[in-house]
Parts: structure tokens; sequence; C-alpha cells
DNA sequence: GAAAAAAAGCGTATTTTGAACATTTAAAAT
DNA sequence: ATTTTAAATGTTCAAAATACGCTTTTTTTC
């Protein structure tokens, strides 16, 4: 290749690509979950080499006709059902060794669940299992990074943005709220300075219900109020949780 | 296709991939500098339909036998002869008419050169002008979408990393260190905070000279340290800017 | 060569935010 | 009725962010 060849955006491809010099484009979803206090990821058995019988992250092949985002889209809603649901671009994968069969690219996605909303069946008819963030297993190829990068993600957003809500039902208690955040940056927090930190941003409606699960006393349900926290994004308030 | 191919990590490709249905795999650099108070740009002139003569990013194909990063740092090589760089990935872009040419998903990635050490011949030969963010014309594609993401992600990013020395000549004064955090945040801080709070972090060794360019009675030179940054990283220091 | 101008550099007061901790309240279990 | 458990509200102290005043150094201008 010749050094003008870089700006190859410039020329047309075939001349220098013919097609068995393609790349396979590929997409792998980090699902989270959150149940009974722990972050939770669903993966799968592999059933072909190379790692077969691994444990993976569930993905597809990018087809020709159809965007990126929505081959993650597509996996997601065959293997939980789900249609509506949070997911966003984490990074792409793109060593020449990742995988050992052939050459391929993948563009990780992450996605979060309302653990109550997925469809069983589905999932169990995937051979897929729901494991605890700190009892992942070995999974295939460079799964484990992108699980790592991925949460890495989640931290970071979940800081500047009200991400968490996507992972807990539509109502849910101020405990709850708490009790995610703590799997999410994995450490303690108080519940006193977290309660007045989260109703300070005035996103959250309190409701006339309580939820006697967690304790004898129960505790108020609340929803995220969307719009609201549309209005205060615009006017330029700043979320940090 | 059917639902079960959505495992299709877990199938052969040849299952249902054949060679002519792959997708292209490039990669497009967004490369910025900072000069005269201004961040800036590196863009070129796009020599082929669509969009020909339209300015653009700069980029490549992704050969079979490179990584996806490798493919970046060899287009930003060829391009400043510039070979140890600030260089990550930014985001993957992957719409069906992105390009309306063939179907190419495009792995983008940001550089932060200074600005002084580029070549400026290789630059010349290739066509290459700086622009200035702010008066960044049309660019080909999603080139304009790649740009404002790229930003952003520098924002963010030096919140929490001092990743804008790499921005900075080797020698720089503390109020050409502020004029470029206003560059990058696009607003105005207060001189004396500023200084207050970046030397409170510590890795800036101050020098016995001083710059005379900027201001009649001229600033001291200062130095990043990196050693110190990296002792302060693994001690658990939070930097925050 | 004295005064004005301009940016560098140092210092202090005020406000806001974050962390630590004590106490009361509601409801179930004994 | 008493104990138990977690929810909910409140207070205090320290640290960090912000706002702003003033001096210093050197060049320019009259």
């Amino acid at each position: 290749m010749t050094p003008s060849s870089v700006n190859t955006m410039h020329k047309h491809h075939d001349d220098f690509y013919s097609d068995n010099d393609k790349i396979y484009v590929a997409t792998d979803c980090i699902i989270f979950g959150f149940d009974d206090g722990d972050l939770k990821l669903l993966v799968f058995k592999r059933r072909v080499e190379p790692d077969a019988g691994i444990w993976s992250l569930i993905g597809s092949f990018v087809r020709l006709d159809e965007d990126v985002d929505d081959a993650a889209r597509r996996v997601l809603k065959e293997i939980t059902g789900l249609n509506q649901l949070f997911l966003e671009q984490s990074k792409t994968y793109g060593k020449v060794e990742r995988d050992p069969g052939y050459r391929c690219i993948s563009v990780a996605h992450y996605a979060l669940i309302r653990i109550e909303d997925y469809d069983r069946q589905l999932v169990e008819d995937h051979g897929a299992y729901w494991y605890t963030l700190k009892e992942l297993p070995n999974l295939a190829l460079d799964h484990n990074q992108m699980v790592k990068d991925a949460l890495d993600k989640l931290r970071r957003k979940s800081r500047y943005q009200p991400i968490g809500f996507e992972l807990l039902p539509e109502k849910f208690t101020i405990p709850q709220l708490q009790k995610l955040y703590e799997a999410i940056y994995q450490r303690e927090l108080d519940p006193r300075n977290f309660r007045k930190k989260v109703l300070s941003l005035k996103v959250l409606v309190k409701l006339n219900e309580k939820d006697k699960a967690g304790s004898k006393r129960g505790a108020f349900l609340y929803r995220f109020d969307s719009e609201k926290y549309q209005q205060l994004l615009e006017s330029g308030y700043n979320f940090e949780i």
C-alpha cells in the first residue's frame, strides 16, 4: 500500500479492496439486570468452536441491510422479548486475533433491563443464565474485557445521568434505588445522605403507596418523572448522583 | 433469518454469510490541535464521489491483517509524521446509508497533537487544513456528527483526566493552560481560581524560564510531570479539573 | 522619565457541597 | 406491651468551589 492510499475514503474501494479482504462485522450485547440487590449479567453457553461450551455474551453478525445498532436491538428483542429498552454503544473490539476463527470485529453494546420484564421462556430457550457480576465465570474470547469496559461506562454514565432507573421497576423505593447505586459503584452509601441527594434532584414523584417487601415498616414508592427530567436538562441543570 | 441465528457467534459464519455480504470496515480520525487560543481540527479535501471536493476527516479502510486501532495510528502517522500521540477510540458509525457508495462502517478515533510538532510538508501534501472549530465547514457524510461526538468525549474525559497537556508544547504557562481549558469547555474561567486548582493537583513542575510571548510581564513556564501523575493515580488520587 | 496599561500572580471572604453521625417513626414479630 | 427492624428526618462539621480585591512586573505612551 502506498502512502496515498491512506486517504482511502477518497478513493474508490475497488482500488485495493477485493471482496474476500473484507472483515466480518458483529455486535455483542452486555445485558445488565438488577435483582435482589445485585447487578446481574445475562450470559449464554456458546455452541461452536472456538470456545464451544464456554459461557459468552450474546451476539450476532450485522446484516448488510441493517444499522449496527439495529442489529443489537434485534438480538435483544429475540432473547428477551423486549423492544423498548436502554441500549447504548459501548466500544468496538478490533484486534486481529480476537477471534481465532476468522477476522471479525465486534461493536459491543450494553443494555439495561428491568429484570422482572424479560421473557423467561425465550431466555431459557436460548440456554441463557443470569450471573451475578461478582460470580461471573470466564467468558469466551474477549468477552470478559467487554463486560469490564461496559461496567466502566455504566459507572461513569450513571454519575451524570439518571440511567439507573432503567434497571428498576416503574415504582421503586429510595432504599431500592440506593441498593442499585451501591451495586453499580461497588461501595456502600450513607442512606441519609443518599436520600437527601437524590430527592434534591427533584425528578422523583412520591406515590401514595408503600412497598412492604423490604421491611416491616414499608417504604414509600416513587416513580421517575422523565418529563421533569427533560425540562430540567433543557434548562441546563447538571445531574450528578 | 430464523430466531436461532441470533446467536450467530455460536454458529459458523459460513452458515449464512457469503463473502460479498461483508461490510467494509474503515476508520476516521478526528485530529485536534490547539493554537492561538483556539481548538482546531485537521480536515481534508475529499477527492472522490460521493461528496468529492467537500472537506472531510481523514480515514482509511482497515486492513485484514491489522488491528482497528493500528489502522488509525497508521493514518495519523502518514499524515502528521507523528508516532507517539494521544489516540483513543471515539465511537463506531454503522448506519446503512451513512455512505451512499457502499456499505461501510467507520470506527472513529480522536487524536490530540501538539500543533507545533506535526510535519507541515506531509500535511500540505495531503491537501489538509487546520480549521478552527467554530469555523468548521460542512464535512462529508456523517463527519460533522463524528466531530461533535468526539468533542463531547474530549470534554468529558478532560474533566477527570489531565489529557489537555497532550495539546500543549512540553513547556507551557498557566495562562496558556487556562486558555486551552476555556477552548475545550467553551466558557471562561477565573484565572485566580484556575491557577489555584491546577497547582493543587501537584503534577506541574515550575521551570526557571519565562514565556514573554503572551504578555509584557511574561509568565513562568511549567511542564507536566507524568511520573508524579502516575504515582498519584496509583495511590488512588482523583483528578478533576 | 513619570504615568498609564496589561497581564501575572497572591490572598481572603463567602457560599455551596459533601461526609459523618443522632434521633424519631411506623409497623411487624414476639 | 415490648422488642425489633428498617424508614425517614435532622444537625453538625469540614472541604471544595466561587467570587472578588490587590500587588507586582514589564512595556508603552506622553
